[in-house]
DNA sequence: CATGAATGAGCTTTCATTCAT
DNA sequence: AATGAATGAAAGCTCATTCAT
């Protein structure tokens, strides 16, 4: 009976392959259905519909509609973090490694424009805005300062090595994401291919440096001059 | 007959002042139950009760929910806008100048926060995202392009005269933008009333100056590294 | 202050040409909305609308709804049994006074189409039938019972004077009242106007000598062969 | 493995029988509800309880209120035009196989009053007329067409066998209908049982022979007598 | 008495969730 | 475990009726 044996950890195995592949199906058509008509407008017969399954098997995986909503978030958002934390590979200048990890960020929106779209719904770049994170609660909460955290530490980094100002980290790291917010939207909303590079190295360029003009007196407000 | 002619139009004036009551009793509620509740989980009914009145008489102000969200969007980011025009008596220097307009806008999102989260909630300061542009639909693009646009015109502005980097003004404008976003969104976050004045400052130091330190020389700066 | 006994009768008089001008203005306006949209598809608004009044003005002179239309039946109906009573300038013969009872009725439909409209609906012509019966309740029995009175006053009258058979008037009059009806419809449906006496001719021929071939003896006709 | 073949079968095959199951129920439930109330009187909950189940199981079936009166008149019809067609089993003479006819037909509605009812409430018999067919719109005329379409062949056959006049077939076949729908409202109307063979008799007596005294000259007018 | 906006009960329809197969 | 029809609470919208002017 080494054939029963077998089966009993082959079988769950497969069992498990199985469940994750259905787990995956459905993320991946609830993230484009959600992108598309948003979250209360998604129905989970046009998930299912999407996912090539039936509205059951969706509950079979999902206790409710919101679940999969967070499992979806939950999931893309770890990738997404990842892009941001710098890489061993990356440069050492604070400047270059910073635009390594804004292309990287920059990519990955652009290669997942629908759940970039999910997650500005959601609020997920503006804690406790967004109708929908009224259903995601205190999850929407938590996945945001995980972000958030994260631009954090990236800008204590930098002022630690002495690339940024030397100040309260918090306005630094809202600038930044607001820079990478506005860049990514503005990226999702153009027609033509970004060259990725070109748009970070602008942005860090901006955030860095700022708009003004470089051949002025940085500290003194520019008062005089008019 | 005098009576007969003033009744003539005292009568239509006070209904339209009544009207005019109503729609606006409407809008502020509106305002409120779409804040906490987003557009999809607000009911007419809330509304309704929030206004004191009945769910039919929203219906004689208003053909749809939607007409409901449009008003308000429209009514109040009319004056949202006329915070970022610089006005007459708006001190010259270009930094400064954009100071006032930064610190006027900051404060209309501080005394409209309702107003505020509502219009995140519709994607109003992200085109195109947001779930419930797709129900708002062109008119949520036309309001959004008029805010662009006189983004766009204070930038255009600070190029001319010489206080921002002569260069594509998109980037530039998209930048602000972000940063008054994200400024907005952290006022919104925090308990503690914002001392605006001092949050407008830091913004426009940001933007102008960039978030690198400020004893580095600033033309040989990392750009010319690469 | 004769003035003011004047008033007294005068004013009233003026008052109630008034009052009539109003309720008949609005009995048109309900004939022909009725007639268009159905009892239920006709907003109180769309009748004051037609009637060029507001719509308070018609629950000034109805309690409900449903008192237009039973008011709207009861006027014009007065008039439709008129014509299907023998007039004293009817010709004597059964069969004439019944062609011209029946000339002067298709008439009436023909010039009342509204009416006939709303009365089929009504279930007029065919007691305790149609969903608007429903509404009316007894009232409508009560029209229809006076309809099928006249009819059966006219039916037996023809029994009497040896015109028609000496059998139960009652069926006699469900014939003559469905034939009226067939051709009523027949009418309304058909473009080009019709030839009023042909049509009443042809029905009256078909009611006294039936469909079958004028040619054969009609004792010996199909009925003994059974 | 027959196992899995059978229920790929019998799956569908039961779902099927089940759909129909749940279809008829819900037909059935909405000819009494029609019939009592009137098509805008009843509701869809009205239905569903007739039914013994829920609202929402009616709209897996009909997409619309409408369209579940649409498919009660259709399946209804359908059944009592067949009734007034001509059977292999008739007896030959017209006058006989005519009389089969109506008899079919007055059995089909004395067995299915409610439908027969709902009928009169969409106009079915009164082309163009009722506010219920503003409702069903070109479905109401089509209906209507097939009707009179059977009745005027029944007529044309008819005449083709010198059993009518040789006449223009639309009045002759506006007549039977009127006298049809004259005796179907009179056995509706009342309460005793009726013998349908002497009904139908009476009618085609009626149609075939007239209403007139038999021992009249038929062609002449009988002008002459008074 | 005319007016027309306010009222709110009531209806159709949707869709998240359940459950028998 | 997958399926998809059944369920029924919930929400948007209508419109007969009322009432202040």
């Amino acid at each position: 009976m080494s054939n029963s044996s077998e089966r009993r950890t082959s079988l769950p195995r497969r069992r498990d392959e199985a469940k994750a592949l259905f787990r995956n199906a459905i993320l991946d058509a609830a993230e484009h259905v959600f992108a598309k008509q948003g979250f209360h407008g998604a129905r989970i017969q046009d998930i299912a519909d999407h996912a090539r399954i039936a509205v059951g098997t969706v509950y079979n995986h999902f206790e409710q509609k919101e679940d999969v909503l967070h499992a979806l978030l939950q999931d893309r958002l770890e990738q997404m973090i990842g892009t941001l934390r710098p890489q061993p590979t990356d440069p050492e200048p604070f400047d270059q490694k910073l635009t390594s990890c804004v292309t990287r960020m920059l990519r990955f929106v652009e290669e997942h424009r629908d759940f970039h779209q999910v997650a500005l719904d959601c609020g997920l770049f503006a804690k406790g805005t967004a109708a929908t994170s009224s259903i995601l609660g205190d999850k929407a909460v938590a996945h945001f300062e995980r972000l958030k955290a994260t631009t954090l530490a990236l800008v204590t980094d930098g002022i630690k090595c002495g690339a940024l100002r030397p100040m309260d980290p918090l306005p630094l790291a809202r600038s930044l994401g607001g820079l990478m917010r506005a860049f990514s939207i503005g990226m999702l909303v153009e027609q033509n291919p970004p060259n990725l590079e070109a748009e970070a190295s602008l942005l860090v360029d901006l955030y860095l440096n700022g708009a003004g003009r470089a051949d002025r007196p940085r500290d003194e407000n520019d008062l005089g001059e008019r």
